[in-house]
DNA sequence: AATGCAATTGCAAATCGTTTGCAAATAGAA
DNA sequence: TTCTATTTGCAAACGATTTGCAATTGCATT
């Protein structure tokens, strides 16, 4: 969570600014710039008892160098160029499994298709950019709180939440 | 195990000293004992143009009484049982009006189809009960200023967001 | 009350994202 | 290498929703 390690040199340096600024906040974490272990999927998978074939490789290499929150056509897309024998079946299919072991998560963003992310780090939320499409992820402490303290007063214990804010860029002023 | 129409006073019964207890609790507003205006549906579409036709009339009677989040096939078989000619087409083109007219919401919980919302008093979020598919609406002020914190600090203006609770009752200890 | 016509309807077929049945291919234990 | 249960590609099926079209209807006009 240090602001210092970088990915997506293009896309980080216009916003150093707001991260040094984000830091001194300490219940707001932005996440996009963390180092990201690259998970072992194929360890997971022979642990989950399932075999390793060449198709699931091919889409397990796609996901965990994936930086970003790629639907199933576009896992397909990435998949074919690699082995144009890989079919659109196996790949809904290597998702559901991957999503059945925890190693990756589903998304259900408004509108489109599921998107999907490698299931590493720290659990966080996501603002997604109406205008592209990108998806930024954070994290609150406070909220998370928030949300228990809620789901206590009404009685009830949550399983799993979902927080998205769909915004835009605010003008540059 | 589809929510059935009106078990409104047996399931709000057991409640009412929740309500009672949060009450005390001012920035997280539980909803749903809130007394709800009746949304005047006709002069909604009147303003917006457009024909009050048979099936739009029985629509609208079914929204706004209805005190769920149908999703447009309960909607539909409200709709038959009063009126057996209403088809299901009408029924989605009606909610896709009122939706853009914004005298109702959609709601893409997760799993299941869009459920619909007559869209009178504040704004809340939503805790789903994953046990029964039941709907419970809160307020929490302080959630909302987080997210208009975070999102300003990020750099973005929220167009809108959508927070849901995905819980099951906590056992009575 | 009768007319005219655009808005609206019901129906069936189309669409989108996703899942599934099946016969052929293959991972990986023996 | 052999064996067989697992996995695959394909096409067809799926559930939610939308759409084209010809028939109907609301309603402004006579």
């Amino acid at each position: 969570m240090r602001n210092g390690d970088l990915r997506l040199a293009t896309e980080l340096a216009p916003q150093r600014s707001f991260f040094a600024t984000i830091a001194q906040k300490k219940h707001i974490r932005p996440m996009n710039q963390t180092v990201i272990p690259k998970p072992d999927y194929e360890a997971a998978l022979r642990e989950a008892g399932v075999r390793i074939t060449r198709p699931r490789r091919v889409i397990l290499g796609i996901l965990s160098d994936a930086g970003d929150h790629p639907d199933a056509m576009e896992i397909f897309r990435r998949a074919v160029a690699i082995d144009s024998s890989i079919s659109l079946s196996t790949v809904y299919r290597t998702m559901k499994l991957l999503e059945g072991i925890g190693a990756i998560h589903r998304h259900a963003f408004e509108g489109g298709p599921s998107r999907f992310e490698p299931a590493v780090g720290d659990h966080h939320d996501h603002l997604i950019d109406i205008e592209t499409g990108d998806v930024i992820e954070f994290q609150s402490d406070r909220i998370e709180e928030l949300q228990q303290e809620i789901a206590r007063e009404l009685g009830y214990e949550i399983v799993h939440h979902r927080l998205e804010l769909y915004g835009r860029k605010r003008r540059r002023r």
